[in-house]
DNA sequence: TAGCTTTTTTATCATTTGTTAAAAAATAAC
DNA sequence: GTTATTTTTTAACAAATGATAAAAAAGCTA
């Protein structure tokens, strides 16, 4: 995806302020197994997945449990860093050798202060990110791991090539060996 | 909690900027029991809540299932509705005779296009939403519902004495019966 | 392809949580 | 204050999930 493609897909923009964005838009490759995000810290780098694939994680006090998935397309930050300048509590790691681009949030943050189509493409961005984890907290709420798991599958197939099912487990929040139980079920 | 105080509470704004706010907003009082918001409709409403107590649930095939609690300053709206135009999955109900503001989301979305003030001022309201949101999720994902307990009371002591345990229940994923047993085991 | 490593499945047993029902406690109504 | 009604706790048993370990399958590397 281009990086004019995933900037309008959050909500278009005229001419003028696209290219104030896109002025600060840099392009970036990691390998896998690389953190974009470090957990414990205040990032100040946001990233849109031009291509690859990423997760991110929180340590526990045994373990590590995997929350969210990313995909081309998909913004990767940290809500507490960008919002409240805060350290967040997640890792996020590239699952596949990607290529990103790359802003600082600060310098998102002026441009939110001085353009309005800006600040409300901002608004945007967080609006369907607080709808896409609301979505994740309900559907964990009230949906059974079978349930869940088979609405992740749809959601995006290709998953199951890109990601372990040892990740898919404990973003669905049970142990591997209930999903296989799971998918022995299934078939 | 008047209007000012609330509406300043999620971003301080110009004086101007601030009474085109005011303006649109207007005082109602509804009963315990009353719903807010209903699931399945397109929902314009938007409330700030100026006294008592209201919880957002979603109907499954054989019970509801809490998700939010709301309180004196909390916001209460649909985000299907408010961000997408579409019917939203929950119902919000006064647990308190209430007192609230109201404002239309239609007449909030045109300030946000001609005021860049009030435009980052909803930029705000959805960020924070989304950092409550997203604490909500990785707590239920992983932490114990003990440990979900203690800091649900610990975040809103009042709670105990405003919502019944099976609410409390419901909102954590277990059972009542099984929240007893917790409460038990503290003690 | 053979051999090595990682991932996924299967099996067994222990623990936790759910279900149902009844008792106890707290609230509300008269 | 007494009686209903609702809420909360406790008990007994069933069902689901976790933990551990081993087997099978899939992926990598030379």
């Amino acid at each position: 995806m281009t990086a004019t493609e995933i900037v309008q897909s959050i909500q278009p923009l005229p001419e003028k302020s696209l290219q104030k964005i896109l002025d600060k838009l840099s392009e970036v490759a990691y390998p896998k197994g690389h953190h974009l995000i470090e957990s414990n810290k205040i990032e100040n780098d946001i990233y849109f997945i031009k291509k690859g694939m990423a997760r991110a994680f929180c340590y526990t006090s045994d373990t590590e449990v995997t929350f969210w998935f990313g995909r081309e397309g998909g913004v990767v930050l940290s809500f507490n860093s960008y919002i409240f300048g805060k350290t967040g509590y997640e890792t996020i790691e590239l699952l596949e050798n990607a290529e990103l681009y790359h802003i600082k949030a600060s310098e998102l943050k002026a441009l939110y202060e001085e353009d309005i189509h800006i600040a409300n493409w901002g608004r945007k961005l967080s609006e369907y990110e607080l709808v896409k984890t609301e979505e994740r907290l309900i559907s964990r709420q009230f949906k059974s791991a079978l349930e869940r798991y088979e609405e992740l599958i749809k959601g995006d197939p290709e998953l199951l090539n890109r990601v372990s099912l040892g990740h898919i487990a404990s973003y669905l929040g049970v142990t591997q060996v209930t999903l296989s139980r799971i998918r022995a079920e299934i078939r």
